[in-house]
DNA sequence: TCCGGAATTT
DNA sequence: AAATTCCGGA
């Protein structure tokens, strides 16, 4: 069991931070953790601090935040509805019990200049994720270089990335997930008949509030930096990890990923298209008991559509494999059946509990408008087999932070406390909080008060009370939520090693060069 | 409510 | 680097 501390303070050992941290290293945390890249360099004094965005991400992915963050309104958008609660949770996650709104604004204002976010004008605590680059993550790569649709184009390098933060439209994400609920626009890559998309680019490459500019070779991208999960403890000996009753449930691409899989084959996007039942309705994998994740946490819209997809993927699976497929379907997901070792991989990272890394993230900004139109573009990924690791293992939260949600309107009423105060925070254990949370006699009193109303449960399985219980009721929240087009997109199992690494699900791609995979793949 | 400068911290 | 903290201004 890794005793983390919060993730901004040795000092601090907040319970809070218990599974929220990554151990070191923080990459590549089986199953979950996001990159290292997605933290600081270890040579770098944050290093590996969990960057504000990666925890509204996470926040906004699972289903029991949604009375305080959610998605709402356009692709990318998102409602803070209960500003103070979303800085409690980024307070305690950092361990800043002097955490409030107003500073967590500023935070997310800086990120404007790096075009990670922008605010949606006139609307009150709406913010919006530059999702203008799709950015395919973790996937073993395909041959980038030899498919069309991959054409290269360096976009950021030169950092003259546009100055235009326009998030990226539905058709993009359709162009990516072809019959994705896109809130009615109806259009796909493939209805439009072009094969290749004429919209947005797909880039591996760029990460524009990252950075821009290739990736290094020492990139956490490549495969082969990506160790396998191993066998992962179960930091909560006796205690259930399962989210029973919670519906499936996902979010944009770029966060999801439901449980811990090999990092080389992570198809958190529940894509798998070495899985025959990846591309089958009602293909909701089952899992062993045991599992993580109740089979009905996967349902998946993707699968469904690349399931009305003429995509001979099937076909490509290996011989011999029609057990790992087999697998997929029936619970074995988590390697406990089919004859690999049964792993219950707890998230080192909030939402590795309930999410693995993610092997696509729709990241990027700078496509204006005016970009749309222009073909999918993969670049920076040859080189064979590339992981593009963007793996936003985002999460749950709730394992640590306290997962239920107090009813937004609850806190206003008065809940809420002095924004100087910390009793607000409300962490686990606090007992080893030291450093700023030695001032901060509050949290104790805090948990316990949390304990006593119901609190916010701290492990998964609270969120199946908490729908009932302590989660916002209906009614106080917000008027409802457009289902997010990519919600419900949720990893499968990852492929058997022996698969070729070149035929990647990159992609979903475009059943136009289903083809000429196919043909790398009987080559390879 | 939102913005962004400035200083400071991690 | 990425916040955190503080704060004056719109």
């Amino acid at each position: 069991m890794h005793l983390l501390r919060c993730s901004g303070s040795m000092d601090c050992n907040c319970v809070s931070d218990l599974l929220l941290t990554p151990p070191v290293p923080a990459l590549w945390t089986p199953g979950f953790a996001f990159p290292d890249w997605a933290y600081k360099p270890e040579s770098s004094p944050g290093s590996r601090q969990i960057q504000l965005w990666h925890f509204i991400l996470e926040l906004l992915q699972k289903e029991e935040y949604q009375g305080v963050i959610a998605w709402q309104g356009d692709y990318g958008e998102f409602v803070i509805k209960d500003p103070d609660e979303v800085a409690r949770l980024w307070g305690i996650r950092k361990c800043k019990p002097h955490m409030n709104y107003d500073k967590l604004s500023r935070a997310l204002r800086y990120y404007y200049n790096k075009r990670i976010l922008h605010k949606t004008k006139g609307k009150r605590f709406t913010y919006k994720f530059n999702f203008s680059k799709v950015v395919l993550v973790n996937y073993p790569l395909l041959d980038m270089a030899s498919s069309p649709f991959l054409l290269a184009q360096n976009h950021f390098n030169g950092g003259a990335a546009t100055t235009d933060c326009s998030p990226v439209t539905p058709e993009a994400l359709q162009s990516l997930f072809p019959r994705l609920p896109d809130s009615g626009r109806g259009t796909t890559l493939f209805d439009r008949g072009t094969g290749a998309p004429e919209g947005d680019k797909l880039r591996l490459d760029t990460f524009p509030f990252l950075g821009s500019g290739p990736i290094p070779s020492s990139s956490p991208f490549y495969p082969d930096l990506a160790p396998m999960c191993p066998p992962c403890p179960n930091p909560f000996p006796g205690r259930k990890v399962l989210i029973e009753g919670a519906p499936c449930y996902s979010k944009p691409p770029s966060m999801l990923g439901p449980y811990p899989r090999n990092p080389a084959f992570d198809y958190s996007w529940g894509f798998n298209p070495y899985l025959p039942g990846a591309l089958s309705l009602n293909n909701c994998p089952k899992l062993p008991p045991g599992s993580l994740y109740p089979s009905h946490f996967y349902p998946n819209p993707l699968q469904s559509s690349l399931a009305q997809l003429p995509h001979p993927f099937s076909s490509l699976l290996p011989p011999g494999d029609t057990a790992g497929a087999e697998r997929a379907q029936t619970g074995g997901a988590n390697g406990s059946v089919g004859g690999q070792a049964p792993r219950l991989c707890i998230p080192s990272y909030p939402g590795s509990l309930l999410q693995g890394r993610t092997e696509m993230g729709i990241l990027g900004s700078g496509m204006g408008e005016r970009e749309r139109g222009e073909n999918i573009n993969i670049t920076g990924v040859a080189g064979g087999g590339i992981g593009v690791g963007l793996g936003l293992g985002l999460g749950s939260l709730g394992l640590a932070s306290g997962g239920g949600v107090q009813s937004p309107s609850d806190r206003r009423a008065g809940m809420k406390q002095d924004p100087g105060s910390d009793s607000e925070l409300e962490i686990t254990d606090l007992s080893d909080c030291s450093s700023e949370n030695e001032n901060e006699p509050d949290f104790h009193a805090s948990q316990e008060k949390e304990n006593r109303m119901g609190g916010r449960p701290h492990i998964p399985e609270a969120k199946t009370a908490g729908l009932g219980g302590t989660l916002p009721q209906l009614s106080s929240l917000p008027p409802s939520i457009s289902p997010h087009p990519l919600k419900s997109l949720v990893p499968l199992t990852p492929p058997p090693p022996s698969l070729p690494t070149s035929l990647s699900p990159s992609l979903i791609l475009v059943e136009r060069h289903r083809e000429t995979e196919t043909l790398k793949l009987t080559h390879s």
